[in-house]
DNA sequence: GTATTCCAGCTTGCATGGAAGATAGCGCTC
DNA sequence: GAGCGCTATCTTCCATGCAAGCTGGAATAC
């Protein structure tokens, strides 16, 4: 049972080049991590290290010093001697999360509006041609594609602060609620106003007015949390 | 050789209590966290597992394991085949921690502020008592209770919230700055002004106004920050 | 004296086995 | 038939062994 057979015949994260030091903890978090995102892994599912292990190719150690990472990330619960449980999200959670975004991506919007103009050209530029890259997509009436450049704004928005706190606290929520906004995605009305409002981010960066910046971010996602939590009320998702 | 757990264990989804089980791991942690807290591991220290496992009686893996959590919660980095490096906070971390801080809790005073009116009293209630002590504690020219109290007030304020995510992030926040915290304690000048801050908080959340408090929590902690950056960088603190 | 090479001793990464706790099902008692 | 207790079996937890990588210093060549 000594098997070092590497590779699962299957493919491995898009986009992940394992080309440096890739050690197996790594793996058997980047691998984890993708599986509960694309819901291989559903939530409420309770699987044993052993399993994973088994069929990652590894032994149990890795698998379990990846669970605590996960643990710690908030995507899984180690229930001790029964298991690994995949966590479902209530839409408590998703108050919870827009509240963590309203306060971080608002002071982020600020920060961005308030570097020297040369920056805020850039960010803004950067940021206007996602805003496009989703009015093409709402044109082409091609969700998945709005919803990818959604996500890229505001991963531009978060990583032009410079703050690898800010930066991971959002990859971290972001982790979390991945699915419920993929559920969502086919629900949503205000795709013209979410537009409307990345357009007027984009703007006060651009010009340079971080009172306005911080108002515009915070009021985008608030209008966005108003629209999706009554819509997971509504139809009675209860996990996500 | 045994280290005492301090009372403060990391909390998880609002609602689960009677967490009293005691894994190895999870002594490791919390007195891996108390030595970096109290210095007793000061920063740029670098120790090896095996040593961390014969001073806390227990073998490599359990130190291990709480080494991936402490890295994963930002104080400490594990070097493969080198040993565990106690991290060190440059003021450019501080500036990291404070917008985060000011983006965090400027949203956790709106959202108190918005409770209905009796939750808001008793909220204002708690932070006003924990104010009155800050003010005997500078009577007294008593700092360390002065900040005891300081901390007090900023933790009932992201707890009233009840925001598990909001309060693990501040958690994790506090942990890595509370050395600088206690460093620059005595330098610190602005404590009149900080207290007035601290009863201008208080009575906009029993008032009411959401954008009062917002706009107080913010200008708290944009005060207190453009107090301490300064003072680090002139006493050319370069790892706290 | 200086530069280079090599090795001994450190470190962690990972596998694995034993131990203890939790659980479900079976058999026994009433 | 219903309830209770025991046990078989599953799970994680932790200790330990082995392998591999890195480092510093000794020994050698010049």
């Amino acid at each position: 049972m000594r098997a070092q057979s590497r590779g699962s015949e299957g493919e491995r994260v898009p986009g992940e080049e394992t080309e440096k030091r890739t050690s197996l903890v790594d793996d058997a978090y980047a691998a984890m991590r993708a599986n509960i995102r694309d819901a291989t892994f559903a939530p409420g599912y309770q699987a044993s290290e052993q399993e994973i292990a088994l069929r990652l190719g590894m032994s149990r150690t890795p698998v379990h010093e990846a669970a605590i990472r996960l643990q710690e990330d908030g995507l899984v619960r180690v229930l001790p001697r029964k298991g690994i449980l995949i966590l479902a999200l209530a839409p408590d959670d998703m108050r919870e999360i827009y509240d963590v975004i309203i306060g971080i991506e608002g002071r982020a919007a600020e920060l961005i509006a308030a570097l020297p103009s040369a920056e805020r050209a850039a960010a803004a530029d950067a940021l206007d041609s996602w805003t496009t890259a989703m009015e093409e997509a709402h044109a082409r009436a091609d969700l998945p594609a709005w919803g990818e450049a959604d996500g890229a704004f505001h991963n531009m928005l978060i990583e032009h602060v410079r703050n690898g706190r800010m930066s991971r606290i959002m990859h971290t929520i972001n982790d979390q609620s991945h699915r419920a906004r993929m559920l969502t995605l086919n629900l949503r009305r205000g795709l013209d106003a979410s537009i409307a409002e990345h357009r007027q981010i984009a703007q006060t960066i651009r010009t340079g007015d971080p009172d306005a910046a911080l108002a515009a971010a915070r009021q985008h996602r608030l209008r966005a949390r108003d629209e999706l939590l009554p819509l997971l009320a509504s139809y009675g998702l209860k996990h996500l």
